[in-house]
RNA sequence: GGACAGGUGGCCGAGUGGUUAAAGGCAGCAGACUGUAAAUCUGCCCGCGCAAGCGUACGCUAGUUCGAAUCUAGCCCUGUCCA
């Protein structure tokens, strides 16, 4: 359908919309007033990573639209600790673990949201304001009569767990419950009439809309991403490393470059319109290159996320890193580095230090398997010694470069 | 509280006394091919050691045995059904 909302035209255009609860009256309301909505964030790290990019990039483009994003961290879920998690997440977060992880996480947000005391700035609010000054009696007897057992056992997240013939807590069962307050509470507060997320909580945000209606007879809306993955079918976000971290402190910039210069050919155009503001007409064209032209589209890609979730010089630094160390076969500045003493370094030592082995019995497979170079030369002898005194570039396969450099 | 089934490496999942550091798959790493892509093929994939080897590991603990992931007992946890 056509959307008459500058809201509703964006979201669908590049390509975050999945599925709406009543897209005449989201695009209705979008059209005439300042639409406040909400997506609710983990707080159980000190950084968010790309799967929770496209959450992120849609609260940008609700505020590029004209409405309001809130940011709602989730404090008091997390402070109840996540029982989904295997065998050894039982740990809880203490409150003070909690803040700081928020006071992490924000600093992301600021780069990607105008936060202020605007009608559309953005603001952050925490979960846990509300959650926990909750009573037990008193919420089951103002939420508790407008769930039924029977109808939350029919959600995919229930289902799932029950056919899979897997544990699910009695505290992950309230997670709905909760999740639903918190949009009540929200529109309460700050006016908020719309909840976006992934796919996976379209049962939660369903429910949080038909809890406010029957509470407070208030219409909200609700609306979820696509699950992202990419071409070859993986959830987004992972890698050798582990997962890509938007915060700088928990990955370097060099290396979260990286991640989007090397994305599947078939994500490119998708990843251009979700996380880039470049316009439409342009990332058609970049999208169209074909063969090793594509990797100009990578590029810029690469660029223009740096540059949003770190800084523009991050991803500048980062590109010219990229281009001395693969075109030019030299050493980038932002190559990981190791100090090189006088009297040299083993290569086992030295694949080991700049953290391209986990162990040394690693890094012996390594170059037995060819994998481990040195100033660009394939090392097959794990007895090898590098030289001090000058800087040498080692390496493992042909992506991870590091530099040894004397100190 | 009772009956039954189960708890294996990052995940899934074989394995019922020695040839099992544990089949197979997925994920991951490396090599070849390429475009720092995909697909494909090949090798690797607990730690230490140049190596023979040693140390750890199949929910936990204690046993039986020359020898246990495999047998026994207790405990913990999960599922299904019953109270």
């Amino acid at each position: 359908m056509t959307y008459n909302s500058t809201l509703l035209r964006l979201l669908d255009e590049r390509g975050y919309i999945h599925q709406l609860t009543d897209a005449q009256g989201l695009d209705a309301l979008a059209a005439k007033q300042i639409v406040p909505g909400y997506i609710g964030f983990d707080a159980t790290a000190p950084s968010l990573h790309v799967g929770s990019l496209v959450q992120i990039m849609m609260l940008r483009r609700l505020q590029q639209a004209g409405h309001k994003p809130i940011v709602v961290m989730g404090g008091g879920t997390t402070k109840v600790g996540d029982p989904s998690g295997k065998d050894e997440s039982r740990k809880m977060l203490t409150s003070e673990g909690i803040q700081a992880n928020i006071a992490s996480i924000r600093t992301v947000f600021e780069k990607l949201l105008t936060f202020g005391d605007g009608p559309t700035d953005a603001i952050m609010v925490d979960n846990d304001e509300w959650l926990s000054q909750l009573g037990y009696i008193e919420l089951l007897r103002t939420v508790g009569p407008h769930f039924t057992i029977n109808r939350m056992m029919t959600f995919d997240s229930v289902k799932l767990r029950l056919e899979r013939e897997q544990p699910l807590t009695f505290l992950e069962f309230n997670y709905m419950i909760l999740q639903a307050y918190d949009f009540r509470e929200l529109a309460l507060r700050h006016g908020c009439s719309l909840q976006m997320g992934g796919s996976d909580q379209w049962g939660n945000i369903v429910n949080g809309i038909e809890l406010t209606r029957r509470m407070e007879a208030k219409e909200l809306f609700g609306l979820t991403t696509p699950l992202l993955t990419t071409a070859d079918g993986a959830k987004m976000g992972k890698t050798a490393a582990g997962a890509v971290w938007l915060n700088e402190d928990q990955l370097p910039a060099y290396d979260f470059w990286q991640y989007w210069r090397n994305v599947d050919d078939r994500d490119v155009g998708k990843f251009l319109r979700l996380f880039t503001d470049l316009p439409l007409d342009e990332i058609a064209r970049l999208e169209s290159l074909e063969g090793s032209e594509i990797n100009a589209a990578k590029i810029v890609l690469a660029n223009e996320v740096t540059t949003l979730c770190r800084s523009e010089d991050a991803a500048k630094a980062a590109e010219a890193t990229a281009s001395t160390t693969f075109a030019g076969g030299g050493l980038g500045a932002d190559l990981p580095v190791v100090a090189l003493p006088a009297e040299g370094l083993g290569i086992i030592d030295a694949l080991v230090g700049i953290g391209f082995a986990a162990s040394r019995g690693e890094a012996k497979r390594l170059i037995a398997g060819g994998g481990a170079r040195v100033d660009g030369e394939s090392v097959s002898d794990e007895n090898f010694h590098i030289a001090g005194g000058a800087e040498v570039r080692i390496s493992s396969g042909k992506k991870k470069h590091g530099v040894l450099r004397p100190n």
